[in-house]
DNA sequence: GATGAATGAGTGTTCATTCAT
DNA sequence: CATGAATGAACACTCATTCAT
């Protein structure tokens, strides 16, 4: 036998949810700048005022639908992550999984991009949300311990060894590239290549 | 009589700069989103109409800025570009003259970021701004076909070559990293490491 | 078999003294215009929903209100009336009272003052609430038979006699003064002598 | 020969008055609560946006038409002020030019009752707005001097000398009554026995 | 009875742009 | 060339009210 508690919250869900991906959608195709909460609104077949239902303001529906994209992506970066693997294969299963996730959901990734370069990002607690990244931080730090990886601080490493996979995946930096598997595995090597003593 | 030697085109040439200097300014303070034609027009000065003397719109008035920043971007990089030098002094030279200049002029830069952002970017083209990086393109061939850079996509080249230059100056990637010149040098090291064969 | 005993009634009241209570304090506090439905229901502990199960609209609510206190306020203006003490002394009984309910209840009295000069005040049967003012306007009527009162438009002595003490202890009109017992005296003296042949 | 110097002018002050009198008038006719902007604006058949030319926000387009206002009403009110003649008949002559100004304009002075009642009150900078009634206090002052008026806080005196005048010509307070000219004389003379000695 | 969710219509305000001067 | 004034449309947000639960 089952007991539905709440069964109201269930439209809810569906509310917020509608809201979330109008958000990112809206953002995708007309950008930042033009996403208005009314056009918002319109994509999530609500009405502007129950947006305010669910966020305290736009501001709030901005950096908690960033936040949340944010977090999933970490997620799915961290997939079958093994510390006991060899470290060159650690990074590698990273990279991969960073590149698989930014090519699938490309409109989750652009919405962070737009985010990212908004006077929005300034609102975001960063470090917190870098926390999720520790695992691999680690993994550098034993990378150079063991003097496998360049000595530099780890900003460096992160910018050479993970950025490339954003610029790759971004049209702007990259119109007309295609994200074939070879390319993934020549671009994981120069990756290595910048940051392997 | 009196022959007036166009005085106006000084005042006029002024008032240009100023509308420009005011759009960079404020972009950086306020944001993309926040900074409204009226806004730019009393940092400038100047009447909101007086800016549709010389740009067509809004449009036309940033992507004029943006054009004009990386236009001067791109004579500031290729300062002292000397082909007959050794393959990897030519990058060294181009990668520090983008790193001085970006250091430099922080505003500039950030501005192209915002801009590239935004939907509006889809109005430049592209390629013939970055035709001004052939020289750097052509010598990228070269190392190739010498032998002494990975024969890869030239995007790839630039992505690892020259985008971290790109990061390492933006607070938002790089919060509380300072641009010393022995941070110049490793990460030209790596730059290097990453594209060489 | 379990018998309820009302026990619901008590929890209503609770209720309605609640938004009541509500309804006062945020109108004194923010004022008429930003006094909102929701903003009250909050102050209450309530759901907006839930005042309408009492009111049947805002303008049910701030009407109701109002009538409430000034039915409050008839009753203590009227309490120890004797028609048998000399006319002087009836007044100045009436006259204490009036200056004594509006002091310690200000808030009370700032609601109806906000009230009467909205647009509401149509809506209230202002002849029906002066009806508690009879037993005064007798007083008055004697007075004027008895050649001690001047002969005039009834509307006029209460203006000279009463509104005054409105005026007293409204910080509007008054800023700073100290409402101490031997202004109200004088006051009094004041209105006696306007009205008196 | 005419010279017009800046003929713009015109039309800009017809602007300005247009939407001094709409605030009045709605004011008058829909209360203080429900007068938006956007009301206003089509009262005075202008775009929303050109109000905002002219004064900084809502609160100071009534701010301003209240102070606006209130000079006019201080000017009537002084109008053939003589500290030469007696006593009460300085005091009849403020007291008939201000029950004239109120019975002609009781649309301005509506809408002054209704400000003050607002929260807009407190924005208001009243001892200055007062200074125009100094020379009414000067001549209390010499009452009291010379033990013609009650010794007594100069607020009680206007309480009693000036205020019934506004309640009298209030239609709330005095719904139905004819302000005739017998009705003015009596209602002075009672005011005169209410601070006389 | 009591409520959180939902909303269309409205709020005050700013927008990019035009126009008479 | 330069501008202050002007505006309809849009902005983010709140309103009074209803309804399913």
């Amino acid at each position: 036998m089952i007991i539905y508690f709440r069964p109201m919250r269930i439209r809810d869900e569906h509310k917020v949810d509608a809201i979330h991906e109008a958000t990112i959608k809206l953002v995708n195709e007309i950008g930042f700048v033009a996403s208005s909460v009314a056009k918002i609104a319109k994509e999530a077949n609500v009405s502007p005022a129950t947006i305010y239902i669910y966020y305290k303001n736009k501001e709030d529906l901005l950096v908690s639908t960033y936040v949340n994209i944010k977090q999933k992506m970490s997620q799915s970066i961290l997939t079958g992550f093994d510390s006991d693997l060899p470290l060159k294969d650690i990074l590698r299963r990273v990279w991969l999984n960073a590149f698989k996730y930014i090519s699938i959901h490309q409109d989750y990734f652009n919405f962070t991009e737009q985010f990212a370069n908004s006077p929005y990002t300034g609102l975001v607690n960063h470090e917190e949300l870098e926390k999720h990244f520790q695992p691999v931080m680690s993994v550098f730090l034993k990378g150079v311990e063991d003097g496998k990886i360049k000595s530099v601080n780890p900003q460096l490493l992160t910018i050479f060894a993970f950025y490339p996979v954003m610029l790759l995946s971004n049209s702007r930096t990259c119109h007309g590239l295609e994200l074939t598997d070879e390319l993934k595995d020549i671009a994981f090597e120069m990756a290595w290549d910048a940051i392997k003593v």
